[in-house]
DNA sequence: GCTCGGCAACTAACTGGTTAGTCGGCTATC
DNA sequence: GATAGCCGACTAACCAGTTAGTTGCCGAGC
């Protein structure tokens, strides 16, 4: 086998990532990490410190990929939370590995930096938008984030099984006109 | 102290809430609960089989008290979904339960008989008002349910924290009035 | 073009501490 | 004194992290 240590580090993150999703921090196992990525065990230590940095670095891994690949557009929130639906079908590791952060790790104070960074732009332009009148201010920008995020929650297997694909595609129907109404003018103010 | 089986096993009931609800099923340390509990862990095997047996034991007994405590009421969904916030207020235990239960066992099959029936008897309640014209029919009943325990998640310390008791109460001011939104009239179809 | 020495990449085996689960006996109570 | 309730001590397995040593690569010198 070629010794690439570049390669090795991204075989052991993919597998980490594997194991971590599946079984969360505590219920992890180092060795089966090291065996899944066809790797030794100590090249974790070396590569990544210990098991709790090794998690640190899947977990920063995953915010970042996420941001750059659903960015927010606060001109259409019924969409976004649509393709935040869509991301929950394709990256089922992703959320599991959020609810294990927040659970195994959330001394309700330590949200990664990376997180709090990427909410409080995705805040900031929700924010900018109200004030443009292009949504509603009837919700504090931070709060109807939050109600987007949770509502696109329901794609997720994990939450919320839905059998069959027509489900699902009802399922992400039911959360855009949620998203849709929570948005929408009220009468008076309608244009 | 006095010999009391059927306390003893109270009391290591809830200090397996506790512990559980921290750490988790791999998390959670059986010496631990035994300690919190003032008992031997020998007991925990003789009163309720293994480790797993007693999440499971911790688990039922949580659906049952939330199920008891929290009736739906079909009419007034914003005020159900608001006691649902308050209770995740108030039992920060029983929304992580539920998600180490989700993490942990789910294999997305797994939904424990006790909430799947409580489920659908509340997704038949939801189904009743939209007939009776009390709701609009817009979603599924099962979706419409799932929409407001979505929202309710934001009570949860967990998932949304928020600072200060202001913050808290515009939280579940947004949170009834999402709901209320989600099962508005549409304006053709107001009385 | 060859080789040889140094080093980064890698490995197998081990260690010390932890943990779920067990077992034989003790004790309060009736 | 019978028995349900309880306990201390033990074990076998497990697991994160370490260490001493091996292997393949690459560039300097000839």
């Amino acid at each position: 086998m070629a010794r690439d240590a570049e390669d090795t580090r991204r075989r052991l993150l993919a597998a980490a990532a594997d194991e971590f999703a599946q079984r969360g921090i505590a219920g992890a196992r180092v060795d089966r990490i090291a065996a899944a990525a066809g790797a030794n065990k100590a090249l974790i230590y070396t590569y990544f410190g210990n098991k709790d940095q090794l998690f640190d670095a899947v977990f920063d891994a995953l915010v970042v990929s996420t941001v750059a690949e659903v960015p927010i557009d606060p001109g259409d929130l019924p969409e976004y939370a649509g393709r935040l639906f869509d991301r929950n079908q394709t990256h089922p590791q992703a959320l599991r590995l959020l609810l294990w952060h927040s659970l195994e790790r959330g001394g309700m104070v330590a949200l990664p930096e990376a997180v709090a960074l990427s909410n409080a732009d995705k805040a900031a332009a929700i924010a900018a938008a109200q004030r443009a009148g292009r949504l509603p201010d009837r919700y504090p920008p931070e709060e109807l984030l939050l109600l987007v995020v949770a509502l696109s929650m329901l794609g997720s297997a994990e939450l919320a099984p839905a059998d069959g694909p027509e489900a699902l595609s009802r399922r992400r129907q039911t959360v855009t006109d949620a998203v849709a109404r929570l948005v929408a003018r009220d009468r008076e103010e309608q244009r």
